[in-house]
DNA sequence: ACCTCAAACATACGTTCGTTTGACTCAACA
DNA sequence: TGTTGAGTCAAACGAACGTATGTTTGAGGT
């Protein structure tokens, strides 16, 4: 994370003379030395974060050799992107193919719980694929938070036009909000999806202990009328007289 | 040029002398060097995260010694708990206090947008104080997604009052709201208020840009509406049928 | 039977990590 | 004036880091 200048590396994985042919799965003997690898750092990565993990800490749990990341990867830091990679393409592919689904006739409107669902579905419900998609929304938290340049440019590339498709789309189902209340509800939605991917279900020893969210069809159906709702705040009262209130309490 | 000696003499060439300081959190003795840790590596946790930011890194942004960090902590980790407490400790007290005043009247019960600009505003405002409250944001958001014993210690220990007193206020101000859905709504609110205070305004690109809120009022204003029309959803159409809405999309 | 080459292997390199140590500085106090 | 002790300093410690290198393995092609 600290150098930006390996991202060419990652482009060009084949300069160091050997390049594994493709991501297939050997047949016998269990997955391969690849697919071990991303399995058990994007565990790793998820729960630790990029700086906690060591390449041997990877290596140890995925039961290969030290030297498997560099030889297949390039670098840690190869590795990681290729884990983001693969995770952002798969959640932004679905959600583009639900948001397809959501225009019914060329007039009217997109509903607007659809293209919540569309947004949010993937990132809650669990595929059935031995990756686990939580495990990508807690690495996304994470680099959402980060400032690096490597971060941004990541984020900008995966999600840029996922982004650009869905406020279009929000733009459409809701014409009376102006776009910088649109774009406020919009950051919200992504803070509850990635915040809910990653860390649900912890909220600390409230009364009732936890939101209980393993059930990603369960968190659904909590989910989208409460963003729904957000959404469709009346544009009237949407710049309140918040500080007024603050005001009032600091007052006292 | 990693040496940070080199660095420390030609700031500082020939002047050895203490310099008490005016700010005394420390009594005796410590003048600039704990505080000035206490800064540079707040910064530093809050950009890069903890294992990112090593003790050189610090002590060199710090301009101190390298054994400064384990001569008046005893240690990295213990540094960044000092900091973390802190950071949390003002945001509750703020918190609370603001709670404090939201109780007019012993029969009214509280006005949901002022418990929500209670606990929204300590994370928006930034203190006019040295240390910025974003960056607690940005180390609370880091934390909040880690999965160690270090993480849930910290957050229940400095967390777990204010959130059962808010829990307990939303309940008063929305008594017709069960409690599984009003654990969920309280975590939507977490959700965009450590998302807001960590990153926001960098939605990746969208057409507008950014939703511009290096303005903590501004995104007071914005957020308390949000928030309450949220909370505020009817419980009725509260586990609505998302997972009709998606079984639909995934038909076509 | 031989060769090829991707894959996995063991090992070591040079660097950086967090921490420790012991000598030195200097204001405060006896 | 001599002593004390908190604070700062340079230097070094062992351990762990990411990476590089050379060798061995084994299935497929000829």
């Amino acid at each position: 994370m600290h150098d930006s200048a390996i991202d060419i590396r990652s482009e060009n994985p084949g300069e160091n003379g050997h390049q594994p042919s493709d991501d297939g799965e050997i047949v016998r003997g269990g997955p391969s030395t690849r697919k071990r690898l991303l399995d058990a750092a994007g565990r790793m990565f998820a729960e630790q974060g990029f700086h906690a993990v060591s390449v041997r800490g990877i290596v140890a749990e995925a039961g290969v050799n030290l030297g498997a990341i560099n030889y297949h990867f390039g670098s840690k830091q190869a590795l990681f992107e290729s884990i983001f990679a693969e995770g952002a393409q798969r959640i932004v592919e679905m959600r583009l193919k639900l948001l397809d689904n959501c225009r019914k006739g060329p007039d009217r409107p997109p509903l607007l719980e659809q293209i919540l669902t569309a947004y949010l579905a993937p990132g809650l419900i669990y595929g059935k694929e031995r990756t686990d998609i939580s495990e990508f929304q807690r690495i996304r938290a994470r680099i959402v938070t980060e400032d690096s340049e490597l971060a941004h440019t990541l984020l900008r590339r995966h999600f840029q036009v996922s982004t650009q498709r869905f406020v279009d789309m929000f733009r459409q189902a809701l014409p009376d909000v102006p776009d910088d209340l649109l774009l406020w509800r919009y950051q919200t939605l992504i803070a509850t999806v990635v915040y809910a991917g990653s860390s649900w279900g912890t909220i600390h020893s409230a009364p009732g202990g936890d939101a209980g969210s393993t059930d990603g069809f369960h968190a659904l159906g909590y989910l989208v009328p409460l963003m729904a709702a957000m959404f469709r705040t009346s544009p009237t009262d949407q710049p309140a007289n918040a500080n007024g209130i603050l005001a009032a309490l600091m007052e006292k």
